[in-house]
DNA sequence: TCTGGGGTCCTAGGACCC
DNA sequence: TCTGGGGTCCTAGGACCC
């Protein structure tokens, strides 16, 4: 029986790490060594924080804070801005070092991943040869990344969130007690900030505490799947393996925020114009068809409407998707409230080609197909440098 | 201080069918 | 005439991840 033993291995600010890898070729500062960020449009209010430096960190700057808010902390703040072809670049390239020291290797977003090591280490110390995968991401692409050694995915992934940067740690069952057990609940992975607060005002501060709470306590907080997922984690167990087949897409959607809250029917519709084009064009580049439309909108206070329909058959056709979200919207605005956000996004996506041709097919249908067949020439003549929104998303499909 | 963009999964309630 | 219970599909909403 071998020993099962699997790395998690995850660049460090990866955004901002990228980004000095690249400034540092051209002969600029390593914006690595002083307080610096990766936003999106700095000029933009509404922009948040995408990745901090260290240095940033220790004044207080967090990963999606307002920019405006960290410039308050600190004034001289050094601003980037993101370069997604690069990253994707750069993921290759990590991703690429790691297969090379296991094939069982689970992509879980542009800067993490899994890797089962059980064969590759057997008779090896996993710390040497996951010093050396380190050390040598380090010395081939010029960053720095964390690697979590455990028994489970769990704990590699928990292990590779200590210490950090450039760092290895291990988390075996038996150190669980030690080094995860004093833990405040909110680092154990599926704890976010509502789980936090329900735990907490009950009493249940570590990791520890949650890990001896008795399932009927904890499903009374949590839901009784939730609660055994939590129990399960808490005490180190998690037996999933390591999926090395990427899976399908299974919905897909775009947004806009605004710079200003908009009000005018006309700038809304130019809008979710934009969206449902950006959407269409993306199932229409991964082969698929859509059977339900979804269109959101978010106001001021962060209020969500949403509704959502299904079609009368999968579709790909950009007007077809406007059309529905167009409907929805009238159904859920009132025309006047000033909209922060509005998006579409689709999902029941099939790769079945075989449209069915009604009879009373809205004979504008072959007119909407040329203007979707052009868009989407234009949008590969316009070359993946510009970066899509698909680039800009760390955990979409395909990463 | 004033909050982006893109995903996944779960739950609850209603409609409908047998 | 009045009644049960289970299964499935759909929509809305919430929580989490990076």
């Amino acid at each position: 029986m071998l020993r099962r033993i699997i790395f998690h291995i995850d660049v460090n600010s990866a955004f901002l790490s990228w980004t000095a890898v690249k400034r540092v070729q051209e002969g600029l500062p390593d914006i690595r060594e002083v307080p610096s960020v990766v936003s999106g449009d700095p000029s933009d209010r509404r922009s948040i924080i995408t990745a901090a430096s260290i240095p940033a960190k220790k004044l207080g700057i967090k990963t999606a804070e307002p920019v405006s808010m960290a410039l308050r902390k600190c004034p001289s703040l050094v601003i980037v801005r993101g370069d997604w072809e690069w990253y994707r670049r750069c993921s290759e390239g990590f991703i690429g070092i790691c297969r090379s020291y296991s094939p069982v290797l689970q992509q879980f977003s542009i800067d993490e991943c899994f890797l089962d090591m059980s064969f590759r280490c057997a008779g090896e110390d996993p710390v040497a040869v996951a010093t050396r995968l380190k050390d040598e991401i380090h010395s081939r692409l010029g960053f720095t990344v964390n690697v979590g050694i455990g028994s489970n995915k769990l704990l590699a992934k928990m292990a590779s969130d200590f210490e950090k940067p450039d760092k290895v740690h291990t988390l075996w069952l038996d150190e669980v007690p030690l080094k995860m057990w004093p833990l405040g609940v909110r680092d154990l992975l599926w704890v976010g900030k509502k789980t936090e607060e329900r735990l907490v005002s009950s009493g249940i501060k570590t990791i520890g505490e949650l890990a001896h709470l008795g399932m009927d306590s904890l499903t009374g907080l949590v839901g009784r799947k939730f609660a055994w997922q939590l129990h399960e984690n808490a005490n180190g167990r998690d037996d999933s393996p390591v999926e090395t087949e990427v899976p399908e897409a299974k919905s897909c959607s775009a947004e806009r925020t605004f710079p200003e809250d908009l009000s005018d029917p006309k700038d809304i519709d130019k809008a979710l114009f934009k969206v449902a084009c950006i959407v269409a064009h993306r199932i229409r580049k991964d082969g698929f068809r859509a059977s339900t439309v979804s269109m959101f909108i978010k106001y001021k206070d962060f209020t969500v409407a949403q509704k959502q329909c299904r079609t009368h058959q999968p579709t790909d056709v950009t007007a077809v998707i406007l059309g529905e979200a167009r409907r929805m919207l009238s159904e859920v605005w009132d025309g006047a409230t000033p909209i922060r956000q509005v998006g579409i996004g689709v999902s029941k996506l099939t790769h079945e080609k075989t449209e069915q041709m009604s009879l009373f097919e809205d004979p504008r249908m072959e007119y909407y197909r040329e203007w979707d067949r052009r868009y989407d020439e234009q949008r590969s003549d316009a070359s993946e440098t510009t970066g899509t929104r698909k680039d800009a998303n760390p955990t979409g499909p395909k990463g």
